[in-house]
DNA sequence: AAGCTTATTGACCGGTCGGCCAGTTAGCAT
DNA sequence: ATGCTAACTGGCCGACCGGTCAATAAGCTT
């Protein structure tokens, strides 16, 4: 049942092949990559990485897909273990999401270097998930445990993206004056973003 | 007084190359734009923009530079004519803030490219402006405008970066469902924001 | 007009880029 | 054992990379 020990394992090449791609690729970028360094860092030739990808961009278009998928799978997992929707509920979302991206950081740049491509190609996962987060907030708005004057695609919105800026533009702001630690600013996000969607007076 | 009409023009030269280096780096970023690219955007030979920055890497640094300092002074008048701390004027901040990147998209490309290469040379800049900003939302907090428990640098930062995401990751978001228009978010993020940061009942 | 400075050019350089190809070898079916 | 397929290698390629340099020419000073 147990793989031979044997010298030749194509799908572990592969594999070993994308795992240093992706460490290089999420570092520096798709352009400043070369093959000789992708081939030295994977423990292969440059020939053996056309051989199974064909080309360099076919490579970085593997590494991403793959990595879409984890997030994607990831992500879907959370929402189905949300359960019925529910004001305490939401936070445990905005938590949740925010510690994924935490334990995540080579996703983070990843999207950060797909935003800039202007890539696409994984529009349609993430529309997906937009569209069943927005759902689980408009349930939440009819049962009015959310306001309902705002759209709730803007709602997930405004949270996703905050928190993939905070680790997305880390390098940047991490030096501001007052700025505090990870779970500082959670905290003191949650605290207006939870009294801003509560349902008005 | 006039400049005469001559055929060289060192300044303009410059201008002209620094015109065109911004928008290819803008555009694809550092590594993946060529010295003939940039050469023949500007309309000079290589040669001449080695003679001029002596190297594509501070060619770049002088890019970024420039762009830099346009938005920290664009951002110092911009606090400078906010005047005295007030709830309506937060508001009003955000929306301007939100305007700034709006008609400045090169300016959030830029940002974007540099936290990837986790150039933190706007530092000392980027640290005053957040400085000042977090200085004048405790003035408001002291004055009872603003709910005081929360940090107030995670309160600026927490519109900084919604808005900076929001733009940056425009290609992203901008076909899921439900999303609405630039002025249809910004609305919606405001009526979050602003009641997420009311003082306290 | 002469001379100096420097903006500007085009030819050229060594190095490296992504990719190709012929050849070798391991695993497997028969 | 014998082929066959595919994993894998090393050497090579033309293109192009960023950068250099000597030569030219424009503008300024005197």
């Amino acid at each position: 049942m147990n793989k031979p020990a044997t010298t030749r394992d194509p799908e572990q090449t592969r594999l070993r092949i994308m795992e240093a791609a992706t460490d290089l690729f999420v570092e520096q970028g798709f352009s400043s990559v070369t093959m000789s360094q992708l081939a030295s860092a994977a423990g292969v030739t440059k020939s053996l990485i056309h051989h199974h990808f064909g080309s360099k961009e076919r490579l970085w278009e593997a590494v991403k897909e793959h990595a879409f998928e984890q997030y994607f799978s990831a992500q879907m997992a959370m929402l189905e273990e949300a359960g019925e929707p529910d004001a305490g509920l939401l936070r445990a979302s905005v938590e949740a999401y925010f510690h994924y991206l935490k334990a995540n950081p080579k996703a983070v740049r990843l999207f950060a270097w797909t935003h800039l491509e202007g890539d696409t190609s994984c529009g349609d996962m993430d529309a997906q998930l937009m569209g069943a987060g927005a759902e689980w907030v408009r349930q939440a708005q009819q049962r009015g445990l959310l306001r309902a004057d705002v759209n709730p695609t803007h709602i997930v919105a405004t949270f996703v993206m905050t928190c993939t800026q905070w680790f997305e533009a880390k390098c940047h702001h991490q030096h501001w004056p007052g700025m505090g630690s990870d779970e500082a600013f959670l905290e003191d996000f949650l605290k207006i973003f939870m009294a801003g969607v509560a349902p008005r007076d």
